[in-house]
DNA sequence: ACCCAGGTGGCCC
DNA sequence: GGGCCACATGGG
């Protein structure tokens, strides 16, 4: 939790999910697969103009008619399907993804899985941000966290990818308070400061001082009295 | 001209 | 059950 604190002081309250009804989050978590949140705004911006971000209206849309919609947002054509048969599942099931959210946990996880476009990130995100369910979101600043302070060493390969990600998710939830407002926020924290520190070339820790000195991660080491060096 | 982004699923051995 | 690969746009 004092990794939770650090990131808190350094970047304050991010009131995650940026959305504006639960549906509108599950479109969001679909969109955001593999592509930047400002491109995805496009997508959602254009959806919303058009009244897709209402549950019905998108079940029942033809793809051609969301194709160009979506494309900002890259992957548009299998975004696009993803999108509509989720929404349909959603709609025929139980009229509202407030409706479906309202079920023990595991119940809703495995269903979410279970649906073709949702992976174990988005059905956390839509878990935790959408609904109010104790599920901490893992993705890959996450892992480039544990990797680099380093907390968890858990590797950059796509292999074991799921054993990888509940195994994360396992040590976050474990070590931290059950409450929703904490897990929201710590993932989100975590984003901001792998947006900003921890690309794929580890800038806080390589190039100029100025970068290191305001990385948290290194403050994160420091307060752990972890030695960091070039890698 | 590269490289990368808040992943997921399908196919091949 | 791994190890690759397609999916696609926009910004650094």
């Amino acid at each position: 939790m004092q990794i939770y604190n650090l990131l808190f002081e350094r970047f304050g309250k991010r009131y995650w999910w940026p959305a504006e009804t639960p549906f509108e989050v599950v479109v969001g978590a679909i969109l955001t697969q593999q592509t930047t949140w400002t491109n995805v705004e496009k997508a959602i911006r254009n959806l919303k103009e058009k009244g897709f971000l209402e549950l019905e209206l998108l079940s029942n849309a033809n793809e051609n008619e969301i194709y160009e919609l979506v494309r900002p947002a890259g992957y548009y054509r299998q975004k696009t399907k993803r999108l509509l048969g989720v929404a349909r599942y959603i709609y025929t099931n139980y009229g509202s993804i407030e409706h479906m959210l309202n079920q023990p946990t595991d119940k809703v996880r495995n269903e979410l899985l279970s649906l073709n476009g949702i992976g174990p990130e988005t059905a956390d995100s839509i878990l935790c941000y959408a609904g109010n369910h104790l599920k901490f979101v893992v993705d890959a600043y996450t892992y480039r966290l544990c990797n680099r302070i380093p907390l968890l060493q858990i590797g950059d390969g796509k292999e074991h990818a799921w054993d990888r990600y509940h195994k994360v998710q396992r040590y976050f939830e474990e070590n931290m308070p059950k409450e929703l407002e904490i897990y929201r926020e710590y993932h989100a924290l975590i984003v901001e400061c792998g947006k900003r520190f921890c690309k794929t070339k580890p800038k806080c820790l390589s190039e100029n001082n100025s970068e290191i000195e305001r990385c948290p991660i290194s403050e994160i080491c420091r307060y752990y009295d972890i030695f960091v060096h070039e890698r």
